[in-house]
DNA sequence: TGTGCCGTGATTTTT
DNA sequence: TCACGGCACA
């Protein structure tokens, strides 16, 4: 173990080894995050901890897995085993698949993934007799979400005046009803949806003190990975477990908070401190990963941001090249200027395609680089399309698997009931539904008994239900003796599958055949692997699982070598090369939907900072002037945050003083807009023009500076100055931007200025350094 | 019960 | 532009 903690920096050595009750490691990009929290646990280990008294918690699979990966290689798979490590959602599943008795589940409860909650709160809307319009089952759906992270339950929910009165502001009054209903479906289905696992666990540490108690006890030790993107329900959870122990360590960055939108909480990481007073702060701030430059621009642009822990990233690595500014009439040309780009770089640089990157705001801007990077021949790869875990003939099965399991599972049912086709339509769907809901029973209660509930069916309709029932039946017998490979393949062949799969030839219809076989083979190496570890892979068991999967990890496509194109979202905990970001505009990224308030701009901010802090050498920046966005052509002006930039770290050439200079004009423009509505915020309208002024007023210094000799120093316009500058000038500073002179004091050559700025305040300069500039 | 057309609306996303 | 959902029709 010693020579394990020699690999580590002091501080990340000191984070491991500390071991006195509540830490907060503040991880900069880049500095070694996973490396900490896997060299602690694997510390832990080693020191004697069990692993199975040891519960790390991350927020994708992915990470849980890797780690638990380099844990293995630390200290024995065995010992990586059997530790509490995944997350959120997959342990508290775990925990609630155990206690789920306490709280009215049965122990095979389903998990319903988004597709079948939204489907659930349709059904629901329709039920209340209310206008899909009105009540957008989307909207509707992101709501009961965020009670659910806010751990507002149905009760607290219809006792709250302000959430009520909200949604009547809002012309949903009827939310609430929405919600109740919702939530009865899903117990009745025996079903929990994503944001339920969080819920429930909530509930049964609050209902339930002995089984807090118990779980308190037994995780000795707690760690927590990107704290910075816990919401409320994930929060409480480990609060209330760490209770006992108190030994609960946290990694995060409060710099690198991108996900407020759907929940996460950066005050979680921000008032660590008062949550736990006597934690230790430890901060990881070099930077391993990037070139001075581009941890100096990206701290340049975070500095904006107000209410962070304080920290100090840097590099120490090669002061590196500066970002590059790509400018380009249309979205097209950012296309093509991007894919020219990464080959003359990968050509004359011998550079492999895999360190490329190209990261963009929305998923939409990926076609265009698709069509670029065809174009060039170039080898490229899409994250974040459709995981393999929705796609139809995926879900299909499973939702077969699932409703032998789980005969509640209403949404299981209503997706498999006519596929393969079997005559059953929704006309009949919708009786049995109807029946259902009357009586408060299953679906397949009601098909199970059809004579009970009357369901008034048209001819044979009801010989269809009862092979259906009976199919599934034959099912439910076979699984009770086979583990869940083996199902899966019977079902395949008896349900129809297959054979409606092969019956088609289309490249569409191959592709899922050979998705059916990847999931086969996944279920296969599931059962396997259970087998070593428990010996008894059980159906629900392999559910519970693949349900909270969806990590695209499959990709055993043997050519790695390709760019990869990805939202910034995808590409956080990423590193590369070459990156690129693209679609630099005003209202794409930032995103118009999220001019409003300050925290939302804040958060693209973070944003920005994490897509420039993945590159390791070089950070490429585009924009287009004009772009088809909804089919229609939009003039765009560039991004505020590319102006946010210290200048310093930018690489400007001559021409693009022309450009800045049009832009300049358009910007005004702009900002004389009648359109009041079209008119952008004053405040952020002056920010941006400041910095426009900045630029120019810099490529002008550039370009006269790089006219004279280069050895001569640049003091000329600093001399002239002194002596002529009054109060009440309007003068520009290259960092501080436009500001009004106040006072002068001194003698020349060493007269001093204050200045207040605009937007940085009042400064005092030395004219002889300060390189001001009058502008009026 | 299955097919085609039209209208609408549209971030970011893991679980 | 594109994808999806609702509705009319065969």
């Amino acid at each position: 173990m010693e020579r394990i903690l020699e690999q580590l920096n002091p501080v990340q050595r000191e984070a491991v080894i500390y071991d006195r009750g509540p830490q907060m490691v503040i991880a900069g990009a880049g500095s070694g995050k996973t490396r900490v929290l896997t060299y602690k646990i694997a510390y832990l280990i080693s020191k004697g901890v069990s692993p199975r008294k040891i519960l790390a918690l991350t927020f994708t699979n992915k990470a849980a897995n890797e780690m638990k990966e380099r844990i293995g290689q630390l200290v024995g798979q065995e010992h990586a085993r059997s530790l509490w490590m995944g997350t959120f959602h997959s342990i508290f599943a775990r925990i609630l698949r155990s206690e789920a008795a306490l709280l009215g589940y049965s122990s095979s409860y389903s998990i319903y993934d988004t597709t079948d909650s939204r489907s659930v709160i349709k059904s629901v809307i329709k039920e209340l007799n209310l206008n899909p319009d009105q009540y957008k089952p989307n909207e509707v759906q992101s709501r009961i979400s965020r009670a659910k992270n806010d751990l507002i339950t149905v009760a607290s929910y219809q006792s709250n005046a302000l959430l009520l009165e909200n949604d009547r502001r809002i012309n949903m009054p009827q939310m609430v009803d929405i919600y109740r209903l919702y939530t009865i479906r899903c117990k009745k289905a025996d079903a929990m949806d994503f944001d339920d696992l969080l819920l429930n666990t909530n509930i049964l540490f609050r209902d339930f003190p002995e089984a807090l108690a118990k779980y308190q006890h037994w995780f000795e030790y707690i760690l927590v990975d990107e704290y910075q993107d816990t919401n409320f329900a994930q929060y409480y959870i480990v609060k209330k477990l760490a209770q006992l122990h108190q030994n609960i360590c946290v990694v995060g960055d409060d710099a690198q908070s991108i996900y407020a939108f759907r929940g996460a909480r950066i005050e979680n990481i921000l008032n660590f401190k008062n949550d736990y007073p006597q934690h230790a702060l430890f901060k990881l701030e070099e930077n391993y990963r990037s070139t001075q430059v581009i941890v100096n621009a990206a701290n340049s642009v975070i500095a904006k941001n107000k209410g962070q822990i304080p920290k100090q990233v840097f590099s120490n690595k090669e002061m590196g090249e500066p970002i590059k500014i790509l400018e380009l009439n249309t979205d097209h040309e950012e296309g093509y200027q991007v894919a020219s780009e990464i080959m003359n770089i990968s050509l004359s640089q011998q550079v492999p395609y895999q360190r490329f990157a190209v990261l963009y705001r929305t998923n939409a801007q990926s076609r265009i680089f698709e069509e670029a990077l065809r174009k060039k021949n170039i080898p490229y790869r899409i994250y974040g399309s459709m995981s393999f875990y929705q796609r139809k003939e995926i879900k299909d099965l499973l939702a077969y698997l699932r409703l032998i399991e789980n005969p509640k599972d209403d949404e299981a049912l209503k997706r498999i009931i006519n596929y393969p086709a079997r005559g059953i339509g929704d006309t009949t769907l919708e009786k049995i539904e109807l029946a259902a809901s009357q009586h408060t029973v299953s679906m397949w209660e009601v098909i199970g008994q059809p004579s009970a509930y009357d369901l008034q069916l048209a001819g044979n309709t009801l010989a269809k239900i009862t092979a259906f029932k009976n199919l599934i039946e034959e099912f439910r017998t076979f699984a009770s003796t086979n583990d869940a490979y083996e199902v899966a393949e019977e079902v395949l062949r008896k349900s129809g599958m297959l054979s409606d799969l092969k019956s088609e030839t289309s490249y569409e219809s191959i592709s899922r055949l050979e998705n059916i076989e990847e999931l086969l083979n996944s279920i296969k190496d599931f059962v396997e692997q259970s087998k070593q570890e428990n010996g008894n892979p059980s159906l629900a068991e392999y559910l519970g699982t693949v349900s909270l999967l969806s990590d695209t990890e499959i990709d055993d496509d043997d050519d790695n070598n390709k760019v990869s194109l990805m939202t910034i979202h995808a590409a956080k905990g990423l590193e590369f090369d070459y990156i690129f970001i693209a679609g630099m505009e005003e209202g794409l990224f930032p995103s118009s939907m999220l001019l409003g308030r300050d925290e939302e701009i804040e958060e693209e901010r973070r944003l920005f900072y994490v897509a420039l802090t993945r590159a390791k050498k070089r950070v490429m920046i585009s924009y287009a002037k004009n772009r088809y966005r909804w089919g229609k052509p939009v003039q765009c002006s560039p991004s505020r945050f590319i102006f946010e930039i210290d200048p310093k770290y930018v690489d400007y050439k001559a021409q693009e003083l022309k450009t800045l200079d049009n832009l300049f004009n358009e910007n005004e423009e702009f900002e004389n807009n009648k359109d009041a509505r079209r008119r952008p915020d004053p405040v952020v309208q002056s920010q941006v023009r400041n910095a426009l002024l900045i630029q120019k007023r810099r490529l002008l210094d550039i370009n006269t500076a790089s006219q004279r000799s280069a050895s001569t120093p640049n003091n000329e316009t600093a001399t002239s100055l002194q002596g002529n500058l009054k109060a009440g000038m309007r003068v520009i500073h290259h960092q501080f931007g436009e500001g009004t002179v106040v006072s002068i004091e001194g003698t020349e050559p060493n007269q001093k200025a204050t200045v207040h700025f605009d937007t940085e305040g009042e400064k005092k300069l030395l004219l002889k350094f300060a390189r001001l500039q009058i502008i009026q």
